[in-house]
DNA sequence: TACTCACTTGCTTGTTGACAACAAGTTTCT
DNA sequence: AGAAACTTGTTGTCAACAAGCAAGTGAGTA
């Protein structure tokens, strides 16, 4: 038979139920045999990506690595940029756990200081994937590229998040009017994808914390309306 | 024979005299041949990867588009990678001329505002060289990528000139004593290459003046010695 | 100065192995 | 039996390398 769902609809539901995962017993349904496989090849690709970046990442070692064939991962994903693509989600949905859980509904100033907490704290629980998720971004930067458009989606949400969150605390009187929300939303979008990228590629040269802390001070400093 | 130099040896000189450019007559030297072939070849590359991104970009299709065969390429540079980076150096050398002009002998705040213009006016200038450079350095993500040392080196002495930017200035002492200056220079750096990344996924997304001037702004504000 | 012959360097063509993508099976569930 | 998960066979593309051809160079000779 030909290849099948490549993922096209929606965001599929990654499932991480603690049933389900291990391979014990034969007689599996089909739902659960897709879900475990799925599970399996995505974790496969994070490891070797890690290892070896997406280009010298090969669909068939993705698919072996995972205890299946080399075709399988092909199959299932339709190819590198689709396999690509569900790993950039399935990392996605995690950070954007610990933002909602950091940032609950606050706004302003605050918002801004606990979204960096959340993000240094992602990447001290999850380095892996925050490399991996990194790495993608990055990938986005090739013209052609199929997540060109996701990755510029994502950002642009993230910027109008923040440039809310800048609004909202104007009208709250915490943040100075005379500041541009969308410049600073970008400002403050930039410096996170910069330190991730500068982190990336030279992990012993950022000292996360401490820039967080000074990136803190600044916020307070520049936005606050207390002059 | 087997293949040439591979450029290994030191930073070349990208020969941008008037003259031995244009292919008038027969009858060149060898150093002029490859001087033209390199030229070609460097901005074939460029326009290559703009079109198709560096994964897509071939070296028979560059060698081609120069007027060459499809193997001078790999003969010249020895592989892709090496290829790449010679064009990375190639665009660099211009950036860093407009930084030399744009900060002179500034320090303190005034440098780093100095900086934030030249590279809006390399961006305005030359945004396909920007365009290029910020791919290559996305590239440079990769584990097993060459650039990553290169694009580390390059990243962390940007760093390192910003933290004598920040001392001097403190030392002056018009730049608050409580800056931590390695710290300041990483949420620079940080800041621009971000800028450049979602200037290069989604360039309407950004506005580049309005950002840097507000960021100037910031700039004086957090870092002033007056409070 | 002019000629030539050995040598060097620029460039091209042939080949190989790796890989993505697709097609056509085979096995496992329903 | 039929569908869905998974495997194996095949093709075209490309990087990398190897081997050759052609254009340029320079020392020796007259």
């Amino acid at each position: 038979m030909k290849s099948r769902d490549f993922r096209k609809s929606g965001p599929i539901e990654l499932s991480t139920d603690p049933q389900s995962i291990a391979p014990q017993a034969l007689s599996r349904t089909q739902a659960q045999r897709t879900a475990i496989s799925d599970k399996a090849m995505l974790d496969a690709a994070i490891d070797l990506i890690l290892e070896h970046g997406t280009d010298k990442t090969t669909l068939a070692a993705i698919g072996e690595k995972a205890g299946y064939s080399r075709g399988l991962a092909t199959y299932r994903f339709g190819s590198k940029a689709g396999l690509f693509d569900e790993v950039c989600k399935s990392i996605s949905r995690g950070w954007l756990d610990y933002l909602r859980v950091g940032v609950g509904d606050k706004i302003g100033i605050d918002a801004m200081c606990a979204a960096l907490d959340a993000f240094f704290r992602f990447v001290s629980d999850s380095p892996r994937e925050a490399r991996v998720l990194q790495i993608l971004y990055c990938g986005a930067a090739s013209p052609k590229s199929e997540y060109r458009q996701t990755s510029a989606s994502i950002h642009q949400r993230q910027q109008d998040d923040v440039a809310d969150w800048v609004r909202a605390g104007q009208a709250e009187g915490s943040i100075r009017a005379s500041a541009d929300p969308k410049s600073i939303a970008a400002q403050y979008i930039a410096y996170i994808s910069g330190m991730a990228y500068l982190w990336l590629i030279n992990p012993q040269s950022i000292d996360f914390r401490k820039a967080n802390d000074e990136m803190k001070t600044h916020l307070k400093i520049s936005l606050s309306s207390k002059t």
